[in-house]
DNA sequence: CTGAAAGCGCTTACAG
DNA sequence: CTGAAAGCGCTTACAG
């Protein structure tokens, strides 16, 4: 690997002249021209490590999220690659598996690794971002928030629960069950909570309880609870769905049971990119996962930019993508 | 963010002292706990973009992939991900959409950032590891070969089409297609090629390409060949799927169809974790990704730490896990 | 075991 | 516009 200094001799400059040329700095047209030919003759390329060490900031950014096996995190991510790429960063996919500690030693290596930035599906409420604030290095929180007040973007999940219960009510579902994540994970509990009004306000006589289940966000999770549902002395004739895998695990078993939908209504709030069944015979309400990528990574590099307003909150809305009646 | 001259000078040590503590470097008991005090006291984090540079080699691995939404990458990805960081590095996903400038980016990147070494699933047969081999980092080859006399992985493509084959043989069916991805893609190739054994030597009157079909590894892929199959004079009465998303569209098509396997046989050369289906409604040849990126971690690890045996392959088998009758 | 010192490859305030 | 020089925070051969 050449350095600075071996192009500035055999063009014949001072090393910070060749430094000037490959960060945009005025130099005159004859050492411009003299610095890149001997660059490409010597196959230049600037050491980041040294820059970053200088510059005390990298041009990476960390991607820290709980489940990079979930579709729904993936394509986020590709949003945030795109636009993070297009600015010249790279991005580095950090996957917590929902714990603390694994999240705590990524968000240190960010620091220590002088990362310019994170962007955070914080594994659980109490993720500690002190001191990656002491450190100076901007957060901006996806999908959850972090009880900090920082950038965020999420969905706007309350309404993506009742979107969803709302088209099951006017197909004329009476007794639609609801399977979300943890409680505790407020995407969850959100979607839960726009389901509950619907049902509430709908059939003001039923005990929305007995048809709401928490899980995990998992497909073997909505498996389990499809099964359970389906033993209740009344079972359901339709169910919400408050995640994409968990839509997966209940669509699994409906299958086997010969209750595919529209047999059991079913409405997932999130996309199903990889059903096997006809991409429009589940009512969706898609969520813009990969828009909301798109949008943190680009509040992201404002405030590594130095942007210094007030903390924003983008909430995104999810779209019903109604089944189609089979043809 | 405290330096090591810092936690020296609270230590009542030199510089070099602290750095040997947090480098297992022996030290006299007082001097080591004095230093952990000190560094404990002023919250000391090593600054890896120093020891980077100092060292000229990080404690980053690259993981460089055509497709990050695909889950057999992601899977792979996870085994990569759990090796490297039990061994105290951390992993950058990489994704090249198959384009070969993206992926001369990154490897360009992975340079220039010290990156300790690459795993990489090339987006194509020339790709160019020249400047990455001259640079002295370890390359393991993942899922495709190189041209380059490196490590690698890969599964036994050819045989997983064959066993996947056999098996629709063995159940019955008698005009098997095949639909693979792009021809010059090794793995789809090899697939196709273990499909065709079968065919010639089970039906030797028929004319093997009538029912080959070579497509993108891409779920549209899977469905628009498979409804040109379906369009055929005489269709075919099962089908092998060269690779996972292919699988989903082709069923996608048949579902629709209400041809839903086993009314048309199926089987597939690799996984569907997120099938609406029964998982067990499908043949699958499933592969061992997640078992490709630990083994080519491992070999990764060992060529870091200086392993200079000759270049190893190895060849990771597909299990067939038959489609159950549906009960 | 320990410390002083050089050096990894850049960037940038400073002086001209 | 340009160059000499300092310094980012470590590691490590060298000398003791």
């Amino acid at each position: 690997m050449a350095t600075i200094y071996e192009v500035a001799k055999l063009a014949g400059v001072s090393p910070a002249t060749v430094s000037r040329v490959f960060n945009g700095v005025a130099v005159s047209d004859e050492k411009l021209a003299a610095v890149r030919e001997a660059a490409r003759q010597l196959k230049f390329t600037p050491n980041r490590t040294a820059r970053t060490l200088r510059k005390q900031e990298s041009e990476v950014i960390a991607l820290v999220i709980p489940d990079i096996e979930n579709p729904y995190f993936t394509e986020l991510a590709r949003g945030v690659e795109d636009v993070a790429q297009k600015a010249g960063y790279s991005v580095v996919l950090c996957n917590t598996d929902s714990q603390l500690e694994k999240e705590a030693t990524y968000l240190q290596i960010a620091i220590s690794e002088h990362m310019a930035g994170v962007i955070l599906a914080a594994a659980s409420d109490t993720t500690n971002l002190d001191d990656i604030q002491a450190a100076g290095r901007p957060v901006v929180a996806v999908d959850r928030g972090t009880g900090y007040d920082i950038d965020g973007v999420v969905m706007a999940n309350r309404m993506a629960g009742q979107a969803a219960t709302e088209h099951l009510v006017r197909a004329g579902y009476r007794r639609i069950a609801c399977i979300t994540g943890p409680r505790l994970i407020e995407t969850a509990y959100e979607r839960a909570q726009g389901w509950r009004a619907v049902i509430a306000r709908q059939f003001p006589d039923a005990d929305p309880d007995e048809l709401l289940r928490y899980s995990t966000f998992r497909v073997d999770g909505g498996r389990e609870v499809m099964e359970e549902l389906l033993e209740l002395p009344e079972p359901p004739d339709a169910m919400v769905a408050g995640n994409n895998l968990l839509g997966v695990g209940a669509i699994q078993v409906l299958t086997e049971r010969g209750l595919t939908p529209p047999k059991l209504g079913v409405a997932v709030v999130g996309s199903l990119p990889f059903t096997t069944l006809s991409p429009s015979a589940v009512t969706l309400v898609r969520l813009p996962a990969r828009h909301m990528g798109v949008t943190a990574a680009k509040m992201l590099l404002e405030r590594i930019a130095g942007d210094d307003q007030p903390a924003r909150t983008v909430v995104l809305r999810g779209e019903l993508q109604p089944a189609r009646p089979a043809d």
